[in-house]
DNA sequence: CTATGGCTTAGGAACCTGTTAAGATCTCCA
DNA sequence: TGGAGATCTTAACAGGTTCCTAAGCCATAG
């Protein structure tokens, strides 16, 4: 079974690349040259989207607005300029990864592959690996039937991990994007955060695995 | 079956070189010196096309253009400066790799074999020798049902030979792209590394072989 | 047989992580 | 506005892991 991947890109180049790199990699891409069409599609019939937000128009964010609020669909945002604004508020309409142009396809396929081998997240919102339950919602976290408090950061951390079970989540990427942006850099802050999440968890925080010199993993069939 | 590489280079003795480095591997090379003769060929009558950007008359890019509009067959571009814009620009226009010069033929060789002989790479991001499964997501490597524990550069080490089987990798490739670069080159670093490798692996550390004089290779069949 | 390159062992240096404790900051409510 | 409590950050250190280098031995090519 082939993954469906929607492709919104108004550059004529660089779409047909993309388009061929997913084709050969086995994905079944559609490729849409403008936003109108994009807000057209009904996102659930697709495993993922691929959205550039230079969209003449400046459509962009319109039509990742349209994509969050029909499905929940993984986005894979693209923008030509590296500026802050736009990946914030990418982040904050639901992307769900950022990628800055120029970069190289097999990156942006090594990123789609890794965001599709994703975890069992219900409709509701709630993502699920083992006996963990995380409602992104109401951003609640409970293991079995018994509630966790976590704080902001440490429940961003465990989403974060969650998102992608098994997959390695870099420090550097933690570090920027679930703790506050402005702070500067060397520290021990996450590791006392991952600490405390580790202990509030219990057993399930065993799950929460270091990989050395990289940054953090939780397993998938946390218990 | 010959793979067809076109090679755009004006420098005489360089292209000579490459040329010959072609042919000895089995490959069919084609050798044009100037940017205008190969504005005039059909890419798609090739499987791969070398190019270097820094023609006389600047021709590097509209060759690039031409190319990328006529077909989507993979170029690497090669460099003499080693400038950020060029790399940039080279990517907007839909290079597929980028070398600068100066460089070993033999790793050019490499890179084109690389990219004409595809890695193993399943959808989800682990590559497959045998019964050698790397988790280039998660970080983890397993052999049957046995997870195998590995260090980042071991890790890294057996990526790089697994990502492409059967090919020799160069050692000067592995110390300058897996060992940490702001080493200072001459020691016996990455022998030791590839030797806890081999033990590590047990059976299947035995499918790395070496290659006398110039580096190692992970034999594709392995166990 | 010789010279060159590769393998392995061992020790110490460098690095990374986990943890505790304390200071800074924020939030909420009276 | 003031203050208590919660939350986040920083510093400092311990403990462990990983990496690099040196040195001797072995394998290979010529």
């Amino acid at each position: 079974m082939h993954y469906r991947i929607l492709i919104v890109e108004d550059d004529e180049e660089l779409g047909k690349q993309i388009v061929g790199h997913f084709r050969e990699a086995g994905f079944d891409p559609t490729w849409f040259k403008n936003g109108d069409a994009a807000l057209m599609v009904r996102p659930q019939d697709f495993d993922l989207i691929v959205l550039d937000l230079m969209l003449p128009g400046a459509y962009g964010m319109d039509v990742l607005k349209h994509v969050r609020q029909e499905a929940d669909v993984p986005v894979l945002v693209l923008s030509a300029r590296n500026e802050t604004t736009d990946k914030v508020r990418a982040l904050e309409l639901g992307a769900d990864d950022y990628m800055t142009k120029p970069f190289w396809p097999e990156e942006l396929l090594a990123r789609v592959q890794a965001r599709l081998r994703r975890p069992v997240l219900t409709r509701s919102g709630v993502i699920e690996v083992g006996s963990l339950a995380i409602d992104t919602v109401g951003r609640q976290v409970s293991i079995g039937d018994e509630t966790v408090e976590l704080t902001r950061v440490e429940f961003d951390l465990l989403t974060a991990l969650a998102k992608r079970p098994g997959a390695a989540i870099s420090r550097t990427w933690l570090v920027d994007n679930v703790l506050d942006p402005e702070r500067e850099g060397g520290t021990r802050t996450l590791d006392v955060h991952i600490s405390r999440l580790r202990k509030k968890l219990g057993d399930v925080g065993r799950t929460i695995a270091t990989v050395w010199g990289v940054g953090y993993r939780l397993e998938p069939q946390s218990t």
